[in-house]
DNA sequence: AAGCGAAAGATTGTATACCATTTGATTGTA
DNA sequence: TACAATCAAATGGTATACAATCTTTCGCTT
């Protein structure tokens, strides 16, 4: 994918991503023809990229709009995440390098200084939360499983998810972080496996509380 | 997608799956217009659609070639494959139907039927072991499992796998098979779970023991 | 003869024009 | 007033034309 069409991918992405555009809109696509500057084909492309990964649902002949996650797709997310991420975590307890673990400790680090402050910042602890589980996907050296968590753990899932977290339940998520780094470092696959096992489904029950 | 673009994904990919286009061999635009006679754009569309899937590469400014499966692809499709699988297995036990779970009744005799010929017509037992994971998969009713285990269970990835089995390994993949049944209506899902993750680790053996 | 370079051909990337379908509004009738 | 039919505007799908880039070949130089 080149220049136009990679522009257009990426501007329309961090709208999503950012909130600028919100689940339901819909995309036309010669309006953002225009606000790109750019002609309908390299948008077109741009769009049939975000619909493969999920980012935006394409009803034939009638556009694209942002996909909304239902409580359904959340369950369907997350029961692929359990089995995904842990594998992840397993592999990386095997694979990963001196310098993937010092990413992932500086993310720790970063997660910490979120939960000192009053209130925390949600969406700041999301970003670094996705970024986490994203850097110990790309620790296994496995592009297949990054591809594939890429479209589990979605900004959206996580900011769905937290946005029913209390104090209590950011840090039980950090003290489970660091188990999982522990355990990576540790190169022991069990224990890896199963604290993001763990990890996953008590995100799963925490956000499953709010019904 | 539609008409035009659903014709032509359609056209490519089973010219790619039933080894029409081999791997390594480079796709022309022009050329499948004229064998379509289609114009450029929905082929385009469909080019863009396969790579995503992972079945051919775009190479910018160079074309599109069938992707390769080399031995570090079959690793890593193989370790994605071991967690993947396990866990549509066990979701499968908690939530397959009655009807799929004849529809896997009905493959494990369509397999038992190509073992009874001499010699094994590897392409159909191929061909069947693709049906039976994917109609596990399926009968989770989790859309993002299918669209996931379909990268993996490629049927390039079996015709791999299964280019080097002899009579035994198929045997022991039938019976596999028959226990993974057995645990999905059983409705045990750690036994359903554990079942396929043999049932993946084994072939991966067997595919490892030709180096 | 071998190697380098430029030009021509081939092929992908992008823009635009045209067609088909959907959507929404307007008008006429019950 | 409510409903339906029809027409127009909007929009996605497809075709084609144009631009940029890569590849190959032919010719020149050493």
């Amino acid at each position: 994918m080149s220049a136009a069409a990679e522009k257009a991918y990426e501007a329309i992405y961090q709208s999503i991503r950012q909130g600028v555009i919100l689940p339901g809109a819909r995309l036309v696509e010669r309006q953002l023809c225009n606000e790109l500057a750019i002609s309908r084909t390299p948008v077109r492309e741009a769009l049939r990229r975000l619909t493969a990964e999920g980012l935006v649902e394409n009803r034939p002949r009638r556009g694209v709009v942002v996909s909304q996650l239902s409580d359904a797709d959340l369950a369907e997310v997350f029961e692929v995440g359990v089995g995904l991420e842990s594998t992840v975590a397993g592999v990386a307890a095997r694979k990963s390098g001196r310098v993937a673990q010092l990413v992932l400790r500086r993310l720790l680090t970063n997660m910490r200084e979120v939960l000192a402050q009053e209130p925390i910042d949600a969406a700041s602890y999301a970003s670094l939360d996705h970024a986490f589980h994203m850097a110990i996907a790309e620790s296994t050296g496995n592009s297949r499983l990054v591809t594939m968590l890429r479209s589990t753990c979605d900004l959206r899932v996580l900011n769905t998810a937290f946005g029913h977290y209390d104090r209590a339940h950011y840090e039980r998520s950090l003290r489970q972080h660091e188990t999982i780094v522990e355990a990576i470092e540790a190169g022991d696959e069990d224990w890896a496996s199963s604290s993001m096992r763990a990890h996953v489904l008590s995100a799963r029950a925490a956000g499953a509380s709010r019904e």
